[in-house]
DNA sequence: CTCCGTCCGTACCAATCAGTACATTACATA
DNA sequence: TATGTAATGTACTGATTGGTACGGACGGAG
């Protein structure tokens, strides 16, 4: 028994996988001890609150990857247009140009949003107003700035669902194209 | 026992609320019982292929609406604009400005998708090909049409996610608005 | 009034759910 | 090499899951 030792950091990926695939609801232990290659004594170890203490774990990872490579550069970036050009490029990446869905988003519709309420609307609030800053930096007027951070944010939110619904990526990449106009980029 | 008679049709208002609030698989038996009043018996005597068949029946309700209230007038209306116009104050009056969600939407993220693709996706496909018609007539390009209609349907989406997400209707009132100047409506 | 198919409530099923308990193993440090 | 803690597998729990079986109640047709 007991082959290897892990580290809570190493699961956060799979898990996270897990949840975008499943949602909260869907993701059962045993679907997260497949992926994770986990048992339940090393899950329980390391999420000692279970599925609910995963899934804030799986959030708040996300949420430093997405302050260190997104919001952070477009907050504080020289060159504000730039930073948005890069946004562009790396919420591609991130989504692998719409083969992957955003579980932020998977969890602010359906049930789950209540439960982690704040985790949800932070991330997004806080996407909307680092563009937001990024915009009138590369001098958009405050207003301006406002809607069109808003419409980038839903903008991406809604490409995942509709290239997932329709299966066609290029549903996003095509979205991400008029972003790149839209903003000036 | 036995008290009153329904009919199939009667439930798929409750049916279908229950599939948007919890999605398919967070939807349970007990769930829908309660919701729809209905016991076992019944549910399984209108749909003896049970959850699965109830999802069914709820997509073709939600698709009947549509392509009456929406894509039809779309596709057929003489006044283009005018019928651009109605589908921007329907989706409004549908979607309760953003305080539901959309089931088709809700389904298309997770797993879920697989189980029902072609209900998903052509859902979305009509309602992108019903107003880059309607667009068409209007005046637009054929290709500027076929654009903003993706736009417009995916903005939809993503501002349902975004105003569930932050808890702000006004999030979806202001891209309904963007979207009619965008429209030209 | 009788009868039959539709409608319905309840008891039940095996499977799975999240979570707990605990003994055992791995490993860093001393 | 000895020892304590972290990590792990397994067996178990009670609750809930979707689904089935079935007997009884309803209401229209005759």
């Amino acid at each position: 028994m007991a082959k290897i030792v892990h580290e809570r950091e190493d699961v956060l990926p799979a898990l996270g996988e897990v949840f975008r695939e499943h949602g909260f609801e869907g993701a059962s232990l045993a679907i997260i001890q497949a992926r994770t290659g986990l048992g339940k004594g090393s899950l329980y170890h390391f999420f000692p609150g279970g599925k609910a203490e995963m899934a804030k774990a799986v959030l708040a990872h996300i949420d430093r990857w997405f302050e260190d490579e997104i919001y952070r550069p477009l907050r504080e970036d020289e060159d504000a247009r730039a930073a948005i050009a890069r946004m562009l490029a790396s919420t591609d990446a991130y989504f692998r140009s719409g083969n992957r869905v955003c579980v932020v988003g998977v969890f602010a519709l359906g049930e789950t949003r209540e439960r982690f309420a704040f985790a949800v609307a932070d991330y997004f609030a806080r996407w909307r107003e680092a563009l937001r800053d990024a915009l009138v930096r590369a001098g958009h007027p405050p207003e301006e700035a406002a809607d069109l951070s808003e419409d980038a944010v839903l903008t991406i939110q809604g490409a995942l669902v509709l290239s997932r619904a329709v299966k066609d990526t290029a549903v996003f990449t095509r979205a991400l194209a008029r972003l790149k106009t839209r903003l000036g980029v």
